[in-house]
DNA sequence: AACCCACAAGTACATTTGTACGTGTTGTTT
DNA sequence: AAACAACACGTACAAATGTACTTGTGGGTT
């Protein structure tokens, strides 16, 4: 498991297309950066060369162009990601991030629902454990 | 509401001292932070005066020192770094982090229990409101 | 053949961030 | 008074980041 650098938020921009859409050109990552704002072409080339030099994409030339594709999983670096928020916001306490997110940013009945499902069947599962 | 410009890593770690101990003198936060990594006090310094340069904290000489206090509430730098967060890695919906902090990181028996009754208390909460 | 286009690859550059040093000033100790 | 300690304040500087331009090359078009 190599510790691969970090991605900024350019980059993870960059990468969240590509996990998106999977392999790809730079011209067709570009294309499927949101119009607003605006992005230059050579920018998201940039960005995807620079995820590459980190070991997040890998890339080979298919013809005369260049075709990228992730080399992580979202999932990993979605926890990266949150590790490091939670540690830096909240001391690494988890809890705290979750209230924040369901008080504080507006839930659906629905999700409640799924949340409530979620929260039991975990309960469940650490019942067992024991 | 003035939008101050975002809080980088190490400024953060500044601020939720500010915030912990409140108003305080350079030295008084540079002794609360962690002993490692090592950081030495004129960085210290110089994350609070950026952070009063961004409107984050404020400043008043008392006597010969310099004392510092925050101007941002925890919640509201809270807010707008998980916007951020949640916009970047998934696309503006909550739901994913939400499950992603309650299924990937260890969530205590207990904590599972509070959960359960956050979660039922705003169901009914929106119970009434319709 | 002459020209144009798309793209790779390299380079550029301002800003932000992490980290710290140097200088001057003012109380404190010898 | 001389020496020192504790700070404020200004400055420094490399690395990371956001953003983009330039140059060269090979295929397609006139």
């Amino acid at each position: 498991m190599v510790d691969r650098p970090a991605l900024s938020k350019g980059e993870l921009n960059i990468a969240r297309i590509l996990w998106e859409i999977g392999p790809a050109t730079v011209r067709k990552v570009f294309e499927s950066c949101p119009e607003n704002p605006p992005i230059d072409f050579s920018t998201v080339q940039t960005y995807l060369r620079r995820l590459e030099t980190k070991g997040h994409a890998a890339s080979k030339l298919k013809g005369r162009v260049r075709v990228y594709s992730a080399r992580t999983k979202p999932k990993t670096v979605i926890r990266q990601t949150v590790d490091d928020l939670v540690s830096r916001l909240f001391a690494g306490d988890t809890m705290p991030l979750v209230r924040h997110l369901i008080e504080e940013r507006d839930i659906s009945v629905d999700d409640l629902e799924e949340l409530r499902k979620l929260v039991k069947r975990l309960a469940n599962e650490r019942k067992e454990e024991k």
